[in-house]
DNA sequence: GAATATAATCGTAATATTGCGATATATAGA
DNA sequence: TCTATATATCGCAATATTACGATTATATTC
């Protein structure tokens, strides 16, 4: 099969999932501490700070931008990426209240 | 190619993204979902409640377990699953950690 | 307009993931 | 012991991901 069912599953599991996925890529880390210790937007020394293709590090953009984790500018010839705070934040509400969750009702179980 | 390259990223990095690409599946958000939310240990009724095969399910929480962010207990004839917590404080740690870096550093950016 | 620089897209090969049925294993109860 | 019941593992087919080189698109500068 090799098809991820989604019928099962609630929009709100699957766009969680989702956004998570592309999170968990060691490039895709990479890229957004970069993006962080940066401290504004970065452009195109990605590749040469993760050694990895341009094409490649294109294609990781992409889909961090497609999930709207980031946004892209035009910054004169090249291009600048930082973090799309509303959909970011969004992410981090919804992993905080799993682990909240985990937090309160933690008693109790095998431990 | 399609083996993701090691050499490039550090340990924490690697880490944290397969912790968080484990957890980015919607099967395995609504098992840990409903781990919580069952508030003490499930069995095999994951089955019942997420519409996949048995073994499908099994595979699910073998990744969760194996990279530790659940734990199973045998329970009479059936198997016992609750939030390995040292694991997942960890990951929650890590995470809270990236969250916090965009909140201080956001000021500046494409904004 | 031509040349240059930067990033996106295409095509592709290799590897990984997903899901299932079938089978194996282990425990509880008759 | 034999039979349910519950879970794990195996083998497989379909699909997805990763990474690269080559090419294309776009914008700047001469």
């Amino acid at each position: 099969m090799g098809l991820t069912k989604t019928e099962n599953y609630t929009d709100k599991q699957i766009e969680l999932a989702q956004m998570i996925k592309v999170l968990g890529h060691p490039a895709r880390i990479a890229i957004i501490e970069s993006i962080i210790n940066t401290n504004s937007c970065i452009c195109g020394d990605l590749v040469t700070e993760i050694g990895l293709a341009q094409s490649t590090i294109s294609q990781h953009l992409k889909e961090l931008k497609s999930i709207g984790l980031i946004q892209g500018t035009i910054e004169r010839t090249s291009m600048c990426y930082c973090i799309d705070t509303k959909n970011w934040n969004k992410l981090k509400g919804e992993m905080t209240k799993l682990f909240n969750a985990v937090d309160t009702k933690i008693e109790g179980c095998c431990s």
